[in-house]
Order: structure tokens, then C-alpha cells, then sequence
DNA sequence: AGCACGTAATACTTTTTAAGTATGGCCGTC
DNA sequence: GACGGCCATACTTAAAAAGTATTACGTGCT
């Protein structure tokens, strides 16, 4: 299948008619009529009910067609992206972060880049901190917020620590640890957790492991999520408890409590960009950050 | 540009050699740098960086390469896609609801649905008004639960009404009117609307227009948002008030207050489906729908 | 009923394009 | 300095898309 069978397809499909739809491509009818059988043929699908007199969607084709102008006006977007990154185009920077984290640290950074910086527009774009790494390896993102638990090495990916926050305790209200002001880490080793998944928060599991290693028990975790909302909710579940960073108190819900761990356990705060970037404008905005990051400590 | 350029790029920059990709691709690797030479004349972007000795990709090429990557799984994804529904395989129940709407109703009727239909299986997606009706219409969705504000006509869907909700304004903690318990609609003319945009509630301006007009007052829509929580977040940065259903209550925020308007209007929440549908689910769905919302009225 | 017209399919030819083959030049290594 | 690995180039072959002409089938009109 090449992206030729889409465009006409869709041309077809939107036409209802293969001669017109020929016309509007500016090629021949015979062609569309055998580019859409091959179509067809190695889809395994039919696509086009033809009558003699008018051709009409089959329920296959309909939904095909939808994916199939999303196929196209991806490759339209991927296009378009290269050469404007191409033209250098006032290159703005991109910046990622992880939502409910970096709350203060984020827009005073940015205020005082916009200030030196007017001319350069900053995008912001919500995402895990997973999601992050990849989008600096594809030059996606020239800068992202991430919550590390723990420093890991990335090739090409360079990190500075900026904050420290406090790692909390994250309880069903229910729970009988909830009545207490502080959280002996040592008992929650009955307990089970709720995780981080890999893929969206590297490392989450090797450091839970690290840190309850170090009060002397093996964690047993029950579920690996993919939000801090989902892990808030699996908590409000009575699924188990989680460990996370004071931050996330923020995303208040009625049936979980949050409890300072004792010993208290860190969690760093980082920013990291890829080592390769030249952008001018990003090498300042982390000297921005790192200063920003020490007079908040 | 081919779905072939795209495979053989993410070829080579993966295996950055020409030699292996065209190995790994079963090719003779003298296609390979023409049709890479040929995908990066017509982007206009030098993608690779070739020494006699070694390929690198350039900036470009790095993020060329996502992208590549995702339209070929996307490409990938839709013919798969069509293939499982050509195949009839187990034909779930696909089912649109806005979020922070039918709280009571979804659970509901679906248990009851799973109850006579216990082999089906439901899928659930939370989308918003339009992209609802973009679904039916594709196909992708068997069943949406959209909160109309007008009935509309859209071409081949059905429509049934199921509930009405009363309408709130939503305003800002400071605002005037929030310290009484009831807001005349008439005291909303002189201060600025946010509205929802024709794309993702469509005839939601319409509707506001209409019920101002029975006030006797045209309103001063300042600005069209997307989501119930943007409309929320707008209000209580002070940029304006808004016509809300009752359960939009739930996202609750602490610069916002909901009071009931005077005159009472109503908003219809009601289930829509394509009526050329012939899914026997669907059918037996719609008529449990129907029958809990009698009930609850 | 019969004819003109529009539509899609088929058969066949031409053109375009991709694949394949052979080879040359460059660079690093031994 | 000879060898091997790698990419580019030139050229040939094969495949496939486009184009042309025609057929077959409906519809609508007279």
C-alpha cells in the first residue's frame, strides 16, 4: 500500500465517482479503477459498492476513509514540519514538562526568558516524563521539566538537577496508617503499591525498589500505571498505596490522604535537553533555570 | 512522496547504512540512495549526513525519522483496523460520551446492557460534542452520548432525547451576582460570555444567542473555548461568565460559583447514532436507553 | 420501445519508475 | 600499498502506473 492508493481512494470516495474523481486528479479513469482494486485486493476489503450507475461506500470504506485522510494529513503535517524546520523558521523553543510538577518554577523561568528573550515564542507541551525523553531524541523538544527519581543516563541527553522535592505517602482514608501525622516507610511493607510504568516514567520502579531496599523490605507492587491521576485514583481504590512527590498533593481526592515519610526520601526535580542541540536561545534559558532553581533553594 | 520513501528512510536511519537497510529490506542498495536522494530532493531537506565512511542523520532527519515512524504505524494501524472490521471480529459496541455528563446514565444502561448482551463488548471514549458526530459519521462510533442545546439536524444520524438537564451560570467568586442565590439572565447582559466553539459543541453559539434573544439581550461572547474545563478555567481567571449544564457543577473550582438562572432553561441530553447502522447491539442499546431515561424522568 | 448519454470495467499500448547489475572512488585498516 | 567495506554512478532490465480505445451496462428522455 502506498499513500498514492490513499489519495485515491479518498478522492473516489469523496466524489462517489471514478470519472470525476479522475477529473480532479487530473489523470485517467482506467487507473483509478485499477490503483482501487489493487487496493482492495491487498486490503482483502471491499471499499466501493460499484453499481453500473453510481458507486457508494461500504461500511468498511466509510471508516476507512476517515483513517485514511488522517493517514494522509499526518504525512501532510510531517512534510510541512521538516521544511519549516528546515528554513529555520524562528525556530521557537519547546519546552516539556511534567503537569503537576514544577508548579512556581515554571512560569517564573519563563517570565524572565520572555524578558530577554521577546522575539523567541515558547511552546509548552504537557507530557510524562517518558514521552519527554523520546521527543528530545527526536528533536521534538529542545528542553523538558522531568521528575527523575533517580538519575539515569540517556544517550545524548544531558541533566541538571534543579529542585528537591519531598516524597510523600499516598493512602487510602481508610487505611490505618492515614490516622497518623508521619509515615514509618518500614510500614508499608505489608502493603501493596501502585507503580509507575516504565515507559512513562523511567526508573520509577528501580528507585521504589532502591528506596524501600533501603528500610529494609522489598516492595510488592501490585499495578503499574501511566498517569499520577490514574495512580491517585488506584490509591482512592483501595488498591494499594504509592510513593510520590509532594507535588502531586495537588490533585486532591476525597478518599486519599497524603503523609511525610519518615525517613524522608527526596525526589529531584531536573531539566534536561539533548547535549547536540545548538540553539542559542536553549542554552540560555537553562542558565535561567539553574539560577532560578538556586535562588528557590 | 510514497509510504516507500517513508519505509526505506526509517531503514536506513535506523541501521545507519545503506548496505544493511538494503539488506534488511531484501533491495539492492543502490534503490535506497536513489529513492532517499529522490524523497529528499522533493522535501527540499538534506535528511542524512553521508562520509564515504559512515551515515549520520542531520536535525532535520531526526525529527524527519518520528515522524516517518508515526505515519507508517498510523498507515499501518488503519489497514489493520479495517481488516478486523471486515472480519466481523466480535463487533464491540463503540460508545462516545462526554465527559462530566450522564454521570448516572452511562453506568447504568450499560450494566443493564451487559445483562442481556453479556458477549458484547463495550468500549467507552470520552470525546467531545462534534468529534462525537465526526465518529458516527465515520463509523468509529456505534453510539454517542452528546449534550445537545439544539436539536440539530446532521445528515443520516438519529436522534433521541433522553434527558434534560437545567442550565447554571457559571461565574467568577467576585463577580456581583455570585452572592445571590439566583442569577436573573436578564443581569447577564452586560458581561462578556465564553462560549464553546462551533467545532466541539456545535450550535452551542446558536443555542446562547437564542436564550439571550428570549431575555431580551444579544451576549458578548469574548471568547470560544474547546473543553468544559477550559470554559471553567476562563471563568475564574475573571475573563467572563458562562451558560453551563448543571453537571458541569462537578468541576468544581474554588474561583467559581454556579447559580441557578431565572427564568430556568433547559439543555437535552441525547444519544445519537447513524441510522443506516445495522448493528443489532446498537438497537437493542438505544432501547434500553430509552427506557432507563424514561425512568429517571 | 429505442436511442443517447453517462458510468465503470476491460484489453491493450505507451510511458514512467523502480529494481537490479556492474563498477568506480573514497576511506580506514592491517 | 593491498584489501575490504561503503556509498555513488552509469546503465540495463523489469515492473507498474498511466493512457487510449472500447465494451457493457444502466438511466432517462423522446
Amino acid at each position: 500500500m502506498e499513500l498514492r492508493h490513499l489519495r485515491y481512494f479518498v478522492a473516489v470516495a469523496e466524489a462517489l465517482s471514478f470519472t470525476k474523481a479522475a477529473g480532479k486528479l487530473h489523470t485517467a479513469q482506467p487507473s483509478l479503477t485499477r490503483q482501487i482494486k489493487d487496493l482492495e485486493e491487498e486490503l482483502g476489503v471491499q471499499l466501493l459498492n460499484r453499481t453500473k450507475q453510481q458507486v457508494t461506500l461500504t461500511d468498511e470504506g466509510r471508516s476507512f476513509l476517515a483513517d485514511a485522510k488522517r493517514v494522509l494529513a499526518l504525512a501532510a503535517v510531517t512534510v510541512e514540519s521538516v521544511r519549516r524546520l528546515h528554513s529555520g523558521e524562528v525556530r521557537a523553543l519547546n519546552v516539556g514538562y511534567v503537569s503537576n510538577l514544577f508548579y512556581e518554577l515554571l512560569p517564573k523561568t519563563l517570565a524572565s526568558f520572555h524578558q530577554s528573550f521577546p522575539t523567541v515564542s515558547v511552546n509548552l507541551f504537557d507530557l510524562s516524563c517518558g514521552d519527554q525523553f523520546r521527543a528530545l531524541e527526536d528533536g521534538k523538544l529542545d528542553l523538558g521539566f522531568v521528575g527523575l527519581h533517580e538519575p539515569i543516563a540517556r544517550r545524548g541527553l544531558e541533566f541538571r538537577t534543579i529542585a528537591s522535592y519531598k516524597t510523600v505517602a499516598a493512602l487510602p482514608k481508610d487505611n490505618p496508617l492515614a490516622g497518623k501525622t508521619t509515615v514509618e516507610l518500614k510500614a508499608l511493607a505489608p502493603m501493596f503499591f501502585i507503580g509507575m510504568s516504565e515507559a512513562s516514567y523511567p526508573c520509577y520502579r528501580e528507585w521504589l525498589t532502591k528506596t524501600c531496599d533501603r528500610a529494609g523490605f522489598t516492595p510488592k507492587v501490585l499495578q503499574d500505571v501511566d498517569l499520577e491521576r490514574t495512580m491517585i485514583h488506584a490509591v482512592a481504590a483501595g488498591l494499594g498505596v504509592a510513593l510520590v512527590p509532594e507535588q502531586v498533593k495537588k490533585l486532591e481526592h476525597e478518599n486519599v490522604v497524603f503523609r511525610p515519610l519518615n525517613p524522608t526520601v527526596g525526589t529531584e526535580g531536573s531539566v534536561a535537553w539533548r547535549t547536540e542541540n545548538p540553539s542559542a536561545a536553549l542554552k540560555a534559558y537553562v542558565e535561567i533555570v539553574e539560577q532560578v532553581g538556586r535562588s528557590i533553594r
